[in-house]
DNA sequence: CTCCTTGACGTACGGTGTGTATGTATAACC
DNA sequence: GGTTATACATACACACCGTACGTCAAGGAG
């Protein structure tokens, strides 16, 4: 008895995509049947293929949406932290790792996304969305062009680590500072001292 | 018709790990069955849970063969690597670096292994393989004990991510020479500057 | 040398989960 | 107001994991 206007439509892809955001980060994407995922959002399996067409496509989607509600906070922090390069490079940074370290994020984005969706597809998808600024922040700080790539992935690779890292230790309110002063020494290595 | 003696069966053993490695190298967890794995290796999938008990159990063990690899390099190189901590830090930390860019290992050992093992033994198991080393050099070296931790994951995480990032251009030779360069910057920003 | 226990598999089966084909009623456009 | 397309539900085929069970030789025990 389908009785779904284009609103409810809209409304029975957000809920399956929002079901699908907290299984996936509490049980991981093996964990997860698409029949969890369905009866939690009072719907059967037809539905969810009907909107994401696969298992992976849904995974996509929450992949998707949390990777630019953090791009989102990153530019937002970025884009006042004043006109020093520097300063800004700095303020990036933390915010991301502020913004990944929220609840069910960083599971989703930074262990289950690489293994499901290749580590390729997340690398160019990670690099769109968030590595870009941390590239043109580099860049702007005046790296050595040769050294800019490989840094910028090394960096993302601490972030991302500092991240899961923090998320281990909720409970320990020394953990964060630690891993803020930790970063701040691995950027100002980065940064060509003047 | 078993015709197994104790040689034939460690042979089996150790054919049907062989080839695991090769096929999860190549294809990732989920893309390989487990009959795949044993058509591969000339027996049934009895064969391979009387060995290895389930298909995670045959994983852990391949990724245990590849991490002991990688931490027996790095030892190896670590040990004439001088008596000078900061040599010795440098010294582990490229070598740590080659030993695991090696064909397949680095797409089981960092991509994989965390998904399917969960991110906390994956961690735990990496640590107690090659982390101890680089926490350890990191403390003989001077760094500030509360940063100690933090900063050793970070350098992990990074040195991780320049793993993946070289294995995805084994075709340009600017790339490791890159690599390494941009992974001393770090390093020299861990040691505290004399 | 014989018995018998145990190890090293092979075989058969059930359960779970994905994907696809098909049906159907309502919304949307003409 | 008839037609088409959308938004689902239902049913089925298929793959794969795990487990229970069977079997035959190896390796002592007597």
């Amino acid at each position: 008895m389908p009785r779904a206007s284009a609103a409810d439509a809209a409304e029975t892809a957000r809920r399956v995509l929002a079901v699908a955001t907290d299984l996936f980060a509490e049980r991981g994407y093996a964990g997860v049947a698409l029949d969890d995922v369905a009866r939690a959002a009072r719907v059967t399996r037809g539905a969810v293929y009907h909107h994401y067409g696969s298992k992976e496509g849904l995974f996509l989607a929450v992949a998707d949406g949390l990777q630019a509600a953090v791009a989102a906070h990153l530019v937002a922090v970025a884009d006042d932290g004043g006109p020093d390069p520097r300063a800004r490079l700095r303020a990036g940074s933390h915010a991301f790792l502020d913004a990944i370290t929220a609840p069910g994020t960083a599971r989703v984005l930074l262990v289950e996304a690489p293994a499901v969706l290749g580590w390729q597809r997340w690398r160019a998808q990670d690099a769109e969305a968030s590595g870009v600024h941390l590239t043109e922040a580099l860049a702007d700080v005046g790296v050595d062009p040769a050294l800019r790539d490989a840094l910028s992935a090394q960096l993302s690779g601490a972030m991302n680590e500092a991240a899961l890292w923090l998320a281990e230790r909720t409970d320990d309110p020394a953990a964060r500072p630690a891993a803020h002063a930790a970063l701040d020494r691995l950027l100002d290595a980065a940064v060509p001292t003047p």
